[in-house]
DNA sequence: TGGTGTCATGACATCGGTGTCATGACCTGC
DNA sequence: GCAGGTCATGACACCGATGTCATGACACCA
């Protein structure tokens, strides 16, 4: 590969001077330039990345950690949106502020961590991106001291900058949503207990049944922990069995996620019962490939990832610009961000009988 | 970010001592190796990739270019299968090789495509692996003169080395297993009749039928080639009703995707027809979130776009390893990769009357 | 004791750019 | 015609590593 000292050769000019053409940062008249230009495609000259970084002690780069490549098998991970939607909301953002964007997969295990971090400070990237599959807690202290960060997806205690879903406020609305519709008896399908996303939409769910002065039903509330399992499948039957072998059924179903519900639409169609006609099925995540391809389309809550992963590489941007290492300026707690929620066919008014079974429940919880 | 000096410095040596401490290319006492690693971890010593690769000129970078991130919205591409599984495999390969991958995306526009290539020219890179978001000829001519390259989902009439998928093995081979079965009535319900993919396909589908002794009957394909529009699903119907309004309707289906069966799964069941009592269904894809997850779980040809990617990424680091810049050990064909059937339950024997149609059917051929 | 060989280490140049400063050509005004 | 200024350009050092070669310490053997 040519360097500058060729170009600056073949146009029998000093390499200074080149560089001045190069960056436009003195003047050089216009004879010589045209010789410099001229020299440089002849060459199929392009200037050093790696030189340039080393003398000014900026490499433009910005290193994002993920899982999204190897888990491109998204059914593997317990909530079914791709990660790779954070990648796309972040890469947008990056690739407008002129710096590159590195990659790095974890291929899933934690302890490559360590090495990724060590090969993104190798390459002196200006900050780091950390990327969970799932909202959870930070679940390894990061190296890389002095490395500004911003987690996706997870947070840690002691106060790293954060991006996460809102989950409590999208099952609150989504619960709303069938409310509104006059659903009174609405199942919840819950993915595995021990979760983050669940332990907060469950408040969400309760929290719209309570201020709609529903009360609140155990029995229509079952967890799937297999997730992706064999298993799993026998477990959706049975949970969806336990709802409606009673004398009060649901008349909405809502589903940990849009991959749930695909599952439950092909389950209720085996028992008879039509989305949706007997039963409104709502998912979450709005991952588009079922909720706008499933017959009928489902109504679902977004699951904002794109827009986490946008709002995280301005955060990094912002800490990178502001000179003063000190993330003062920056809230404490993780920053939530809301997804809209997406009415489609799959919901529609409970049919009139329901609003029976809504006063015998009523009755039955008042024992 | 401290430097090889501040740690020699640290260590009361020089900076050559540390260098060859952390290289271990020669001998250092024990006693001022101890020093060296101590002063190390004390100033959080991590060596500049910069600094390396402009004495060794070798950058240890192996540059792709792709649409995977922008397109994580998956269903709007033409195929159905996100090229994410493409870099999947790539980078697997790439990373075992211990250099590292350097990660581009187009935002689905080729204009930038150049800008991408100079980029990884000023990082210098190694080699680049150029991804197509589904199987076509190569758009554009690639720039970066010199730099080896491997063309994946795609090929130019030049020679480029390139890896795609065996559209015609493919189809042939579920064309096959659907016969096995003792369906004679196939319908085949394709992508948009210009893409390489479809006429390969097509080719497989007709030597199969030619091989069993089955006519070929045009009124049993139908193309839908509104990918993606609103107007797409009415399409469907409207073929899967020529299918269905004649006197011998097909007992097989076979779709251009796993994406157009679901929508298939969701037209028939409307319609009253059962899957797979009724009529198998067939896919192409091997979309796994979809294949899986439907019900009745989805029988479909492999589109091996993972084994595409680790192969490319194999070709190209062979090209690096062998020093002469001649191609010459590679074929100049494209190298085609198959993918396996993954037989699932909506393929089943057809009912016995289907027999009789199909003699119905070769009496109306003969006429 | 001195010659020879091995071992550990350092001085110095180099990679490809860019910042700093110097230099020479040319123009301006008195 | 000469001081003072602008403009275009080049010489040189430097960024952080590593390759080459030199050097000094020490052990070994005659």
């Amino acid at each position: 590969m040519a360097t500058i000292y060729d170009v600056a050769r073949l146009a029998g000019v000093s390499p200074k001077t080149v560089s001045r053409v190069l960056n436009r940062d003195a003047p050089v008249s216009s004879k010589t330039r045209t010789a410099v230009i001229q020299a440089m495609d002849t060459l199929g000259y392009v200037p050093s990345h790696a030189a340039r970084s080393i003398k000014s002690n900026k490499s433009g780069l910005i290193g994002m950690i993920t899982g999204a490549i190897s888990n491109a098998d998204e059914a593997a991970a317990p909530t079914g949106l791709p990660e790779l939607f954070i990648v796309q909301g972040a890469q947008a953002v990056i690739e407008k502020s002129q710096k590159t964007l590195l990659i790095s997969d974890t291929g899933g295990r934690l302890d490559r961590v360590p090495n990724l971090v060590r090969t993104f400070q190798e390459h002196r990237v200006e900050g780091i991106l950390y990327v969970a599959d799932y909202h959870k807690p930070l679940e390894l202290t990061l190296p890389g001291q002095g490395v500004p960060k911003v987690l996706i997806n997870c947070f840690d205690a002691v106060g790293t900058p954060a991006v996460v879903p809102d989950d409590e406020g999208g099952q609150y609305a989504l619960t709303q949503a069938a409310i509104a519709q006059g659903h009174h008896r609405i199942a919840y399908l819950t993915l595995a207990p021990t979760l983050e996303a669940t332990k907060l939409r469950m408040r969400g769910y309760r929290r719209a049944l309570e201020e709609a002065g529903i009360g609140f039903d155990g029995a229509l509330v079952q967890a799937t922990d297999l997730y992706g399992t064999p298993g799993e499948h026998q477990l959706i039957w049975a949970a969806v069995d336990k709802f409606f072998d009673t004398d009060a059924p649901p008349t909405a179903i809502c589903c940990g996620n849009d991959r749930l519900a695909m599952a439950v639409y092909g389950i209720l169609r085996r028992r008879g019962i039509a989305v949706p006609e007997d039963v409104s099925v709502l998912g979450y995540d709005d991952h588009r490939l079922i909720s706008e391809t499933l017959f009928p389309a489902l109504t679902t809550a977004e699951l904002p990832y794109s827009a986490m992963g946008a709002r995280a590489a301005q955060m990094l941007l912002t800490l990178l610009a502001q000179d003063a290492p000190s993330p003062s300026s920056l809230p404490n707690a993780p920053i939530k961000i809301s997804g809209q929620i997406k009415t489609r066919a799959s919901l529609i008014a409970p049919r009139q009988a329901a609003h029976g079974n809504v006063i015998h429940l009523k009755g039955r919880n008042e024992i």
